[in-house]
DNA sequence: TCTAACTACTTGGATATCCAACTATCTGTT
DNA sequence: AACAGATAGTTGGATATCCAAGTAGTTAGA
């Protein structure tokens, strides 16, 4: 059921009435949050019917970006800001689906790389097709939000130390 | 391990490599995703001494803003965007914890409202003192910026139906 | 008034994430 | 050379989320 008013215009009125404190910053993070939920759950649909999910999808394009089209597992989580266990669990679905292969590192026997397939090769090129078309889940937002989106969080990605 | 480079510009630049298109798009979703992991990081870590998490807090927050002190369980899942299992998830915890009570709706016996107890509406201000004390993990961005978040998300929020 | 369609919530099953602890391997210091 | 400490990845356990299906209760039309 879509609400009728804007939830976030209501929070503020509510934090003030209440004298919670750090309005604009409950205000931005429940911003962040919602918009999230909103995006992640049109990527997720878009990617669903290809067999992968945002985070399948991120690890597979890293893999095809890579000069060898292959990486160790914990080079991938670094990127992709995830826990070790968590990578484990994605190389694992991914593997299972033929879409990359675990290979020995050949210099670190405690290293193991993932390995894109030509099937993963393939299917990640359809994935960014298939996100392009919808625009990421920001079809209808012109470009000079979308950049507004950018800038506006470059700041709190920099001060968290992502770059 | 934190990263030396931004993780974004760099995907951009790959994704223009690569003509896989719609690279503003991609861009902002990205920043939307990451910055979301940043922040409910730091919110959870807050609230985990309390023995909250982000749901949690907001289902409480909900009900202390509300008139009665107490809601549909649908409403709450409306209002917080959540799937109705995930409010029956954290109004159990919440209950197991003593911060509220089930209690059947008087006009609709199909309905449960969820109550908040007297614990309950003492441990929501203090995770809200808690939470302005760290600025929603955006402490150090200058209201501003915190404006421009909010002020840049609002049309992908609008667009998508939150009100 | 009966019943078909709808609504509210819960249960069971799948998936994704994190943490703590473990195994295997490597590195730097003595 | 040997060992203490660091690093890479995995396993088991906890939690959170969603979907499909089920139960109970309500509503509206024949």
């Amino acid at each position: 059921m879509p609400l009728t008013f804007d939830p976030i215009a209501e929070a503020r009125r509510n934090w003030r009435r209440n004298d919670w404190g750090a309005v604009e910053a409950m205000s931005a993070a429940t911003s962040i949050t919602r918009s999230h939920q909103i995006l992640l759950r049109r990527i997720d649909g878009t990617l669903e019917p290809l067999g992968l999910n945002f985070s399948r999808f991120e690890a597979l394009a890293l893999l095809h970006f890579s000069r060898a089209g292959s990486l160790p597992l914990g080079k991938i989580g670094d990127r992709l800001q995830v826990h070790p266990t968590s990578v484990t669990n994605t190389i694992d679905r991914l593997e299972a689906d033929g879409l990359v292969t675990r290979q020995p590192h050949p210099n670190d026997r405690r290293t193991t790389l993932a390995e894109l397939t030509s099937r993963g090769r393939q299917r990640v090129k359809e994935a960014a097709r298939a996100l392009a078309k919808v625009n990421f889940g920001l079809d209808g937002m012109p470009s000079r939000d979308l950049n507004k989106v950018d800038e506006a969080l470059t700041p709190l990605r920099q001060g968290a130390g992502d770059f």
